[in-house]
DNA sequence: CGCGCAAGGTGAACGGCTGTAAGTTTTTCT
DNA sequence: AGAAAAACTTACAGCCGTTCACCTTGCGCG
Protein backbone atom coordinates (compact mmCIF):
# COMPACT_ATOMS: atom_id res chain seq x y z
CA UNK A 1 0.00 0.00 0.00
CA UNK A 2 1.75 3.39 -1.44
CA UNK A 3 1.06 6.04 0.71
CA UNK A 4 -0.34 8.33 -1.54
CA UNK A 5 0.29 11.56 -0.09
CA UNK A 6 2.01 11.32 2.36
CA UNK A 7 1.86 14.03 4.87
CA UNK A 8 5.30 14.62 6.46
CA UNK A 9 4.10 16.53 9.81
CA UNK A 10 6.96 16.99 11.21
CA UNK A 11 8.52 20.47 10.69
CA UNK A 12 10.28 23.10 12.41
CA UNK A 13 9.34 26.54 11.86
CA UNK A 14 12.18 28.34 10.02
CA UNK A 15 13.92 31.15 12.13
CA UNK A 16 13.33 35.20 10.78
CA UNK A 17 15.25 35.39 8.04
CA UNK A 18 15.14 32.12 6.37
CA UNK A 19 11.57 31.92 5.72
CA UNK A 20 12.80 31.39 2.21
CA UNK A 21 13.92 27.72 3.24
CA UNK A 22 10.35 26.43 2.65
CA UNK A 23 10.18 27.73 -0.60
CA UNK A 24 12.97 25.09 -1.40
CA UNK A 25 11.16 22.31 0.38
CA UNK A 26 8.02 23.48 -1.61
CA UNK A 27 9.99 22.98 -4.76
CA UNK A 28 11.17 19.89 -3.89
CA UNK A 29 8.03 18.64 -2.70
CA UNK A 30 6.40 19.21 -5.81
CA UNK A 31 9.31 18.03 -7.95
CA UNK A 32 9.15 14.55 -5.81
CA UNK A 33 5.22 14.50 -6.23
CA UNK A 34 5.97 14.92 -10.30
CA UNK A 35 8.69 12.43 -10.89
CA UNK A 36 6.14 10.21 -8.37
CA UNK A 37 2.28 10.36 -10.24
CA UNK A 38 2.93 13.06 -12.96
CA UNK A 39 1.48 16.53 -13.40
CA UNK A 40 -1.95 16.06 -12.88
CA UNK A 41 -1.27 15.13 -8.74
CA UNK A 42 0.78 18.36 -8.27
CA UNK A 43 -2.14 20.36 -6.99
CA UNK A 44 -1.34 23.15 -4.39
CA UNK A 45 -2.47 20.76 -1.59
CA UNK A 46 -1.42 17.74 -2.30
CA UNK A 47 2.26 20.10 -2.43
CA UNK A 48 1.43 21.28 0.86
CA UNK A 49 0.68 18.11 2.61
CA UNK A 50 4.25 16.50 0.88
CA UNK A 51 5.93 19.65 2.38
CA UNK A 52 4.37 19.20 5.91
CA UNK A 53 2.52 22.41 6.00
CA UNK A 54 -0.43 24.17 5.58
CA UNK A 55 -2.35 24.51 2.16
CA UNK A 56 -2.18 28.35 2.65
CA UNK A 57 1.64 28.49 3.56
CA UNK A 58 2.22 28.28 0.16
CA UNK A 59 0.90 31.97 -0.61
CA UNK A 60 3.60 33.36 1.40
CA UNK A 61 6.49 32.31 -1.39
CA UNK A 62 4.11 32.02 -4.31
CA UNK A 63 1.29 33.63 -6.06
CA UNK A 64 -0.70 30.65 -7.31
CA UNK A 65 -0.33 27.38 -8.51
CA UNK A 66 0.69 28.22 -11.45
CA UNK A 67 3.95 29.57 -10.18
CA UNK A 68 4.95 26.37 -8.28
CA UNK A 69 5.14 24.60 -12.14
CA UNK A 70 6.83 27.15 -13.52
CA UNK A 71 9.63 27.65 -10.79
CA UNK A 72 10.12 23.41 -10.89
CA UNK A 73 9.83 23.74 -14.80
CA UNK A 74 12.82 25.94 -14.98
CA UNK A 75 14.48 24.43 -12.04
CA UNK A 76 14.31 21.35 -13.96
CA UNK A 77 15.87 23.02 -17.51
CA UNK A 78 18.36 24.47 -15.30
CA UNK A 79 19.43 20.86 -14.12
CA UNK A 80 19.10 19.41 -17.67
CA UNK A 81 21.58 21.96 -18.57
CA UNK A 82 23.71 21.44 -15.94
CA UNK A 83 23.93 17.32 -16.11
CA UNK A 84 24.53 17.83 -20.18
CA UNK A 85 27.69 20.18 -19.32
CA UNK A 86 28.98 17.93 -16.98
CA UNK A 87 28.64 14.95 -19.29
CA UNK A 88 30.49 17.07 -21.98
CA UNK A 89 33.10 18.09 -19.58
CA UNK A 90 33.85 14.54 -18.26
CA UNK A 91 34.26 13.44 -21.88
CA UNK A 92 36.99 15.29 -22.81
CA UNK A 93 38.11 17.21 -25.85
CA UNK A 94 37.23 14.69 -28.71
CA UNK A 95 34.20 16.32 -30.99
CA UNK A 96 32.39 13.54 -31.34
CA UNK A 97 32.86 11.74 -28.02
CA UNK A 98 31.70 15.44 -26.36
CA UNK A 99 28.49 15.12 -29.10
CA UNK A 100 27.67 11.88 -27.71
CA UNK A 101 28.50 12.73 -24.09
CA UNK A 102 25.36 15.46 -24.77
CA UNK A 103 23.39 13.02 -26.55
CA UNK A 104 23.00 10.44 -23.97
CA UNK A 105 23.49 12.65 -21.28
CA UNK A 106 19.70 14.13 -22.36
CA UNK A 107 18.12 10.83 -23.30
CA UNK A 108 19.49 9.50 -19.63
CA UNK A 109 17.97 12.47 -18.18
CA UNK A 110 14.48 11.74 -19.82
CA UNK A 111 15.04 8.18 -19.29
CA UNK A 112 15.46 9.09 -14.93
CA UNK A 113 12.88 12.14 -14.43
CA UNK A 114 10.20 10.93 -16.48
CA UNK A 115 7.73 13.24 -15.06
CA UNK A 116 10.11 15.65 -15.09
CA UNK A 117 10.64 15.48 -18.55
CA UNK A 118 7.14 15.30 -19.78
CA UNK A 119 6.07 18.17 -17.82
CA UNK A 120 9.09 20.46 -19.62
CA UNK A 121 8.29 19.19 -22.54
CA UNK A 122 4.55 18.73 -22.78
CA UNK A 123 3.31 22.23 -22.35
CA UNK A 124 -0.02 20.97 -20.61
CA UNK A 125 0.73 22.91 -17.39
CA UNK A 126 0.53 26.41 -18.84
CA UNK A 127 -1.59 28.06 -17.82
CA UNK A 128 -4.38 30.37 -19.28
CA UNK A 129 -1.73 33.09 -19.76
CA UNK A 130 -4.01 35.82 -18.29
CA UNK A 131 -5.62 34.35 -15.78
CA UNK A 132 -2.28 33.65 -13.42
CA UNK A 133 0.94 35.50 -12.64
CA UNK A 134 2.58 33.15 -15.07
CA UNK A 135 3.75 35.47 -18.55
CA UNK A 136 4.23 33.88 -21.76
CA UNK A 137 8.54 35.83 -21.80
CA UNK A 138 8.26 33.52 -18.73
CA UNK A 139 8.22 29.92 -21.06
CA UNK A 140 9.40 31.03 -24.21
CA UNK A 141 13.19 30.52 -23.70
CA UNK A 142 13.27 27.42 -21.79
CA UNK A 143 16.05 24.99 -23.07
CA UNK A 144 17.53 27.81 -25.50
CA UNK A 145 21.21 27.25 -23.66
CA UNK A 146 20.93 23.71 -24.47
CA UNK A 147 20.20 23.92 -27.76
CA UNK A 148 22.87 26.97 -27.78
CA UNK A 149 25.62 24.33 -26.56
CA UNK A 150 24.57 21.72 -28.67
CA UNK A 151 24.61 23.62 -31.86
CA UNK A 152 28.28 24.44 -30.43
CA UNK A 153 29.32 21.07 -30.48
CA UNK A 154 28.28 20.16 -33.65
CA UNK A 155 30.09 22.66 -35.21
CA UNK A 156 33.17 21.86 -33.04
CA UNK A 157 32.31 18.32 -35.18
CA UNK A 158 32.39 20.02 -38.32
CA UNK A 159 35.45 21.76 -38.09
CA UNK A 160 37.28 18.76 -36.19
CA UNK A 161 36.22 17.06 -39.93
CA UNK A 162 34.22 14.10 -37.97
CA UNK A 163 30.98 15.45 -39.59
CA UNK A 164 29.81 17.17 -42.66
CA UNK A 165 27.16 19.34 -41.88
CA UNK A 166 26.61 22.77 -44.19
CA UNK A 167 24.45 24.22 -41.76
CA UNK A 168 25.79 22.92 -37.88
CA UNK A 169 22.70 25.52 -36.56
CA UNK A 170 20.06 23.94 -38.88
CA UNK A 171 21.25 20.34 -38.08
CA UNK A 172 21.53 20.61 -34.40
CA UNK A 173 17.54 21.69 -34.19
CA UNK A 174 16.93 18.37 -36.37
CA UNK A 175 18.77 16.77 -34.40
CA UNK A 176 17.31 17.89 -30.95
CA UNK A 177 14.02 17.41 -32.21
CA UNK A 178 14.98 13.77 -32.84
CA UNK A 179 16.32 13.51 -29.50
CA UNK A 180 13.09 14.94 -28.34
CA UNK A 181 11.07 12.65 -30.53
CA UNK A 182 12.66 9.27 -28.87
CA UNK A 183 13.20 10.37 -25.56
CA UNK A 184 9.58 11.55 -25.41
CA UNK A 185 8.11 8.33 -26.87
CA UNK A 186 10.00 5.95 -24.98
CA UNK A 187 8.73 7.91 -21.89
CA UNK A 188 4.73 7.49 -23.00
CA UNK A 189 5.12 3.75 -25.03
CA UNK A 190 5.91 0.39 -23.27
CA UNK A 191 5.84 -1.18 -26.32
CA UNK A 192 7.32 -0.09 -29.18
CA UNK A 193 9.41 -1.97 -32.20
CA UNK A 194 12.66 -0.01 -30.94
CA UNK A 195 15.85 -1.25 -32.84
CA UNK A 196 18.50 -1.32 -30.28
CA UNK A 197 20.49 0.87 -31.76
CA UNK A 198 18.57 3.14 -32.63
CA UNK A 199 19.65 6.07 -30.66
CA UNK A 200 23.02 5.33 -32.02
CA UNK A 201 21.42 5.82 -35.39
CA UNK A 202 19.28 8.90 -34.94
CA UNK A 203 22.61 10.62 -33.66
CA UNK A 204 24.67 9.22 -36.66
CA UNK A 205 22.18 10.01 -39.14
CA UNK A 206 21.12 13.73 -37.93
CA UNK A 207 24.29 14.91 -37.13
CA UNK A 208 25.98 14.11 -40.24
CA UNK A 209 28.80 12.17 -38.54
CA UNK A 210 31.56 10.23 -40.36
CA UNK A 211 31.34 7.06 -40.49
CA UNK A 212 35.23 6.77 -39.28
CA UNK B 1 -16.85 36.02 -24.71
CA UNK B 2 -16.32 32.57 -25.69
CA UNK B 3 -19.01 30.40 -24.46
CA UNK B 4 -16.27 28.01 -21.98
CA UNK B 5 -18.92 25.00 -21.89
CA UNK B 6 -21.91 25.63 -24.74
CA UNK B 7 -24.83 23.26 -23.77
CA UNK B 8 -26.94 22.18 -26.67
CA UNK B 9 -29.90 21.22 -24.81
CA UNK B 10 -32.39 21.03 -27.24
CA UNK B 11 -31.73 17.31 -27.90
CA UNK B 12 -34.60 14.62 -29.27
CA UNK B 13 -34.33 11.36 -27.88
CA UNK B 14 -33.12 8.56 -30.20
CA UNK B 15 -35.53 5.80 -31.09
CA UNK B 16 -35.29 2.35 -29.76
CA UNK B 17 -32.50 1.07 -31.72
CA UNK B 18 -30.51 4.04 -32.35
CA UNK B 19 -29.10 4.55 -28.84
CA UNK B 20 -25.97 4.31 -29.70
CA UNK B 21 -26.36 7.27 -32.01
CA UNK B 22 -25.66 9.32 -28.82
CA UNK B 23 -22.88 7.16 -28.15
CA UNK B 24 -21.10 9.00 -31.51
CA UNK B 25 -22.48 12.48 -29.66
CA UNK B 26 -20.17 11.82 -26.59
CA UNK B 27 -17.29 10.99 -28.55
CA UNK B 28 -17.94 13.95 -30.90
CA UNK B 29 -18.24 16.18 -27.92
CA UNK B 30 -15.02 14.81 -26.33
CA UNK B 31 -13.15 15.80 -29.54
CA UNK B 32 -14.21 18.84 -30.08
CA UNK B 33 -13.60 19.78 -26.17
CA UNK B 34 -10.19 18.40 -26.42
CA UNK B 35 -8.94 20.25 -29.69
CA UNK B 36 -10.40 23.51 -27.98
CA UNK B 37 -9.15 23.08 -24.55
CA UNK B 38 -6.87 20.49 -24.32
CA UNK B 39 -7.07 17.30 -22.34
CA UNK B 40 -7.56 18.33 -18.49
CA UNK B 41 -10.92 19.80 -19.65
CA UNK B 42 -12.41 16.48 -20.93
CA UNK B 43 -13.95 15.28 -18.06
CA UNK B 44 -17.37 13.38 -17.93
CA UNK B 45 -19.36 16.22 -16.89
CA UNK B 46 -18.12 18.71 -19.71
CA UNK B 47 -18.48 16.03 -22.37
CA UNK B 48 -22.47 15.56 -21.58
CA UNK B 49 -23.14 19.47 -21.22
CA UNK B 50 -21.39 19.77 -24.98
CA UNK B 51 -23.59 16.75 -25.74
CA UNK B 52 -26.94 18.28 -24.23
CA UNK B 53 -27.19 15.35 -22.10
CA UNK B 54 -27.64 14.94 -18.45
CA UNK B 55 -24.04 13.36 -17.03
CA UNK B 56 -25.42 9.81 -15.89
CA UNK B 57 -26.89 9.54 -19.11
CA UNK B 58 -23.27 8.32 -20.32
CA UNK B 59 -22.94 5.25 -18.75
CA UNK B 60 -25.70 3.88 -20.63
CA UNK B 61 -22.63 4.47 -23.33
CA UNK B 62 -19.50 4.23 -21.97
CA UNK B 63 -18.72 2.39 -18.87
CA UNK B 64 -16.16 4.77 -16.77
CA UNK B 65 -14.65 8.02 -18.05
CA UNK B 66 -11.25 7.05 -19.16
CA UNK B 67 -13.25 4.43 -21.79
CA UNK B 68 -14.32 7.73 -23.54
CA UNK B 69 -10.43 9.05 -23.47
CA UNK B 70 -9.78 5.51 -25.37
CA UNK B 71 -12.57 5.55 -27.52
CA UNK B 72 -11.78 8.97 -28.33
CA UNK B 73 -7.88 8.41 -28.83
CA UNK B 74 -8.08 5.44 -30.51
CA UNK B 75 -10.62 6.78 -33.28
CA UNK B 76 -7.88 9.73 -33.60
CA UNK B 77 -5.61 7.11 -34.53
CA UNK B 78 -8.23 5.47 -36.82
CA UNK B 79 -8.45 8.96 -38.75
CA UNK B 80 -4.66 9.84 -38.45
CA UNK B 81 -4.06 6.06 -40.55
CA UNK B 82 -6.72 7.14 -42.84
CA UNK B 83 -5.48 10.52 -43.85
CA UNK B 84 -2.13 9.10 -44.00
CA UNK B 85 -3.12 6.37 -47.03
CA UNK B 86 -5.76 9.26 -48.65
CA UNK B 87 -2.41 11.72 -49.08
CA UNK B 88 -0.39 8.87 -50.19
CA UNK B 89 -2.69 7.18 -52.91
CA UNK B 90 -3.46 11.04 -53.97
CA UNK B 91 0.66 11.63 -54.56
CA UNK B 92 0.73 8.60 -57.20
CA UNK B 93 3.31 5.95 -57.77
CA UNK B 94 6.26 7.93 -57.22
CA UNK B 95 7.87 6.18 -53.97
CA UNK B 96 9.65 9.60 -53.17
CA UNK B 97 6.90 11.90 -53.26
CA UNK B 98 4.90 8.91 -51.77
CA UNK B 99 6.84 9.35 -48.44
CA UNK B 100 6.85 12.72 -48.37
CA UNK B 101 2.94 12.92 -48.88
CA UNK B 102 2.70 10.28 -45.67
CA UNK B 103 5.26 12.77 -43.89
CA UNK B 104 3.73 15.94 -44.61
CA UNK B 105 0.16 14.63 -43.86
CA UNK B 106 1.56 13.27 -40.35
CA UNK B 107 2.72 16.78 -39.74
CA UNK B 108 -0.10 18.25 -41.08
CA UNK B 109 -3.11 16.08 -38.65
CA UNK B 110 -1.24 16.88 -35.79
CA UNK B 111 -0.98 21.51 -36.66
CA UNK B 112 -4.55 20.73 -37.54
CA UNK B 113 -5.49 18.72 -34.42
CA UNK B 114 -3.43 19.98 -31.63
CA UNK B 115 -5.30 18.35 -29.10
CA UNK B 116 -6.06 15.42 -30.04
CA UNK B 117 -2.32 15.23 -30.99
CA UNK B 118 -0.86 15.54 -27.83
CA UNK B 119 -3.51 13.35 -26.13
CA UNK B 120 -2.91 10.29 -28.92
CA UNK B 121 1.19 11.06 -28.07
CA UNK B 122 0.86 12.49 -24.65
CA UNK B 123 -0.20 9.76 -22.78
CA UNK B 124 -1.14 11.92 -19.69
CA UNK B 125 -4.84 10.13 -20.59
CA UNK B 126 -4.19 6.92 -19.39
CA UNK B 127 -5.82 5.77 -16.28
CA UNK B 128 -3.86 3.88 -13.60
CA UNK B 129 -4.29 0.55 -15.69
CA UNK B 130 -6.09 -1.29 -12.62
CA UNK B 131 -8.82 0.96 -11.33
CA UNK B 132 -10.71 1.48 -14.63
CA UNK B 133 -11.98 -0.90 -17.11
CA UNK B 134 -9.25 0.39 -19.75
CA UNK B 135 -6.06 -2.36 -20.17
CA UNK B 136 -2.84 -1.84 -21.56
CA UNK B 137 -3.57 -3.84 -24.67
CA UNK B 138 -6.19 -1.49 -25.63
CA UNK B 139 -3.06 1.26 -26.06
CA UNK B 140 -0.24 -1.23 -26.62
CA UNK B 141 -0.68 -1.28 -30.23
CA UNK B 142 -2.06 2.47 -31.43
CA UNK B 143 -0.59 3.52 -34.27
CA UNK B 144 1.42 0.65 -35.19
CA UNK B 145 -0.30 0.18 -38.61
CA UNK B 146 0.60 4.00 -39.53
CA UNK B 147 4.18 3.16 -39.06
CA UNK B 148 4.06 -0.71 -40.33
CA UNK B 149 3.21 1.41 -43.76
CA UNK B 150 5.52 4.09 -43.50
CA UNK B 151 8.21 1.46 -42.65
CA UNK B 152 6.75 -0.32 -46.63
CA UNK B 153 6.86 2.94 -48.06
CA UNK B 154 10.70 3.25 -47.34
CA UNK B 155 11.36 -0.54 -48.38
CA UNK B 156 9.88 1.16 -51.52
CA UNK B 157 11.85 4.35 -51.76
CA UNK B 158 14.77 1.91 -51.52
CA UNK B 159 13.61 -0.55 -53.92
CA UNK B 160 13.10 2.41 -56.36
CA UNK B 161 17.17 3.88 -55.85
CA UNK B 162 15.65 6.78 -54.15
CA UNK B 163 17.04 6.41 -50.62
CA UNK B 164 20.10 4.28 -49.52
CA UNK B 165 18.87 2.41 -46.53
CA UNK B 166 20.58 -0.55 -45.08
CA UNK B 167 17.88 -1.19 -42.41
CA UNK B 168 14.28 0.30 -43.70
CA UNK B 169 12.49 -0.45 -40.87
CA UNK B 170 14.95 1.10 -38.32
CA UNK B 171 15.01 3.79 -40.02
CA UNK B 172 11.01 4.04 -40.54
CA UNK B 173 11.23 3.93 -37.04
CA UNK B 174 13.58 6.91 -36.32
CA UNK B 175 11.83 9.06 -39.24
CA UNK B 176 9.22 8.28 -37.10
CA UNK B 177 9.92 9.38 -33.82
CA UNK B 178 11.57 12.62 -35.73
CA UNK B 179 8.50 13.73 -37.40
CA UNK B 180 7.18 12.87 -33.95
CA UNK B 181 9.66 15.40 -32.20
CA UNK B 182 8.93 18.10 -34.71
CA UNK B 183 5.16 17.83 -34.69
CA UNK B 184 5.08 18.03 -31.11
CA UNK B 185 7.46 20.38 -30.41
CA UNK B 186 5.84 22.72 -32.84
CA UNK B 187 2.24 22.31 -30.61
CA UNK B 188 4.24 23.44 -27.40
CA UNK B 189 6.70 25.62 -28.13
CA UNK B 190 5.42 29.15 -29.66
CA UNK B 191 8.95 30.53 -30.34
CA UNK B 192 11.14 28.26 -31.49
CA UNK B 193 14.55 28.78 -33.83
CA UNK B 194 12.63 26.81 -36.16
CA UNK B 195 14.93 26.89 -39.58
CA UNK B 196 12.45 27.07 -42.31
CA UNK B 197 13.46 23.88 -44.25
CA UNK B 198 13.66 22.13 -41.13
CA UNK B 199 10.95 19.41 -41.68
CA UNK B 200 12.13 18.75 -45.37
CA UNK B 201 15.92 18.49 -43.95
CA UNK B 202 14.33 16.02 -41.36
CA UNK B 203 12.75 13.95 -43.66
CA UNK B 204 15.28 13.86 -45.88
CA UNK B 205 18.16 13.07 -44.09
CA UNK B 206 16.54 10.45 -41.58
CA UNK B 207 15.52 8.37 -45.17
CA UNK B 208 19.03 8.43 -46.45
CA UNK B 209 17.27 10.11 -49.52
CA UNK B 210 19.68 10.59 -52.65
CA UNK B 211 20.22 14.18 -53.15
CA UNK B 212 18.70 14.12 -56.72
C1' DC C 1 -56.17 -3.40 -29.51
C1' DG C 2 -53.95 -2.82 -25.35
C1' DC C 3 -50.40 -3.61 -22.31
C1' DG C 4 -46.05 -4.99 -20.25
C1' DC C 5 -41.38 -4.20 -20.40
C1' DA C 6 -37.13 -2.59 -21.50
C1' DA C 7 -34.30 1.01 -23.75
C1' DG C 8 -33.12 5.74 -23.29
C1' DG C 9 -32.59 9.49 -20.45
C1' DT C 10 -33.20 12.60 -15.74
C1' DG C 11 -32.68 14.88 -11.12
C1' DA C 12 -30.88 14.89 -6.92
C1' DA C 13 -27.46 13.66 -4.04
C1' DC C 14 -22.91 11.96 -1.83
C1' DG C 15 -18.13 12.29 -0.81
C1' DG C 16 -14.10 14.05 -2.20
C1' DC C 17 -11.07 17.07 -4.24
C1' DT C 18 -9.54 21.78 -5.74
C1' DG C 19 -7.82 27.00 -5.40
C1' DT C 20 -8.15 30.77 -2.59
C1' DA C 21 -9.56 34.43 1.16
C1' DA C 22 -9.78 36.11 6.01
C1' DG C 23 -8.52 36.15 10.39
C1' DT C 24 -5.56 34.21 14.15
C1' DT C 25 -1.86 32.14 16.53
C1' DT C 26 2.97 31.10 17.37
C1' DT C 27 7.73 32.01 17.13
C1' DT C 28 11.86 34.75 16.75
C1' DC C 29 14.55 38.86 16.74
C1' DT C 30 15.54 43.49 18.43
C1' DA D 1 8.27 43.98 25.70
C1' DG D 2 6.82 44.52 21.41
C1' DA D 3 6.88 44.13 16.43
C1' DA D 4 6.90 41.48 12.60
C1' DA D 5 7.72 37.27 10.13
C1' DA D 6 5.96 32.50 9.60
C1' DA D 7 2.62 29.50 9.63
C1' DC D 8 -2.06 27.78 11.00
C1' DT D 9 -7.30 27.13 11.23
C1' DT D 10 -11.40 27.72 9.26
C1' DA D 11 -14.32 28.49 5.60
C1' DC D 12 -16.34 29.12 0.96
C1' DA D 13 -17.63 28.08 -3.57
C1' DG D 14 -16.91 25.22 -7.37
C1' DC D 15 -15.90 21.12 -9.89
C1' DC D 16 -15.35 16.20 -10.22
C1' DG D 17 -16.90 10.90 -10.85
C1' DT D 18 -20.33 7.99 -9.59
C1' DT D 19 -24.77 6.00 -7.72
C1' DC D 20 -29.71 5.43 -7.08
C1' DA D 21 -34.32 5.94 -7.90
C1' DC D 22 -37.28 7.70 -11.09
C1' DC D 23 -39.80 9.01 -15.42
C1' DT D 24 -41.01 8.59 -20.53
C1' DT D 25 -41.31 6.55 -24.81
C1' DG D 26 -42.36 3.15 -28.13
C1' DC D 27 -41.78 -1.67 -29.75
C1' DG D 28 -43.29 -6.56 -29.53
C1' DC D 29 -46.55 -9.68 -28.27
C1' DG D 30 -50.64 -11.79 -26.53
Amino acid sequence: MPTPASPRPARTRNPRGEGGRLRDDIMAAATELLDESGESSVTLRSVARRAGVAAPSIYRHFPDQPSIMLAVVQQAFAMLDAELRTAMDAAGSDARGRLFAFCNAYLDFADQHPGRYRTMFGGAWMPDLGSSSVTEGDVSSLGAESLTLLADTLDDCVRAGCATSSDPVADAVALWLGLHGLAHQRLVTVAFPWPADIAERLITTLAHLNDA
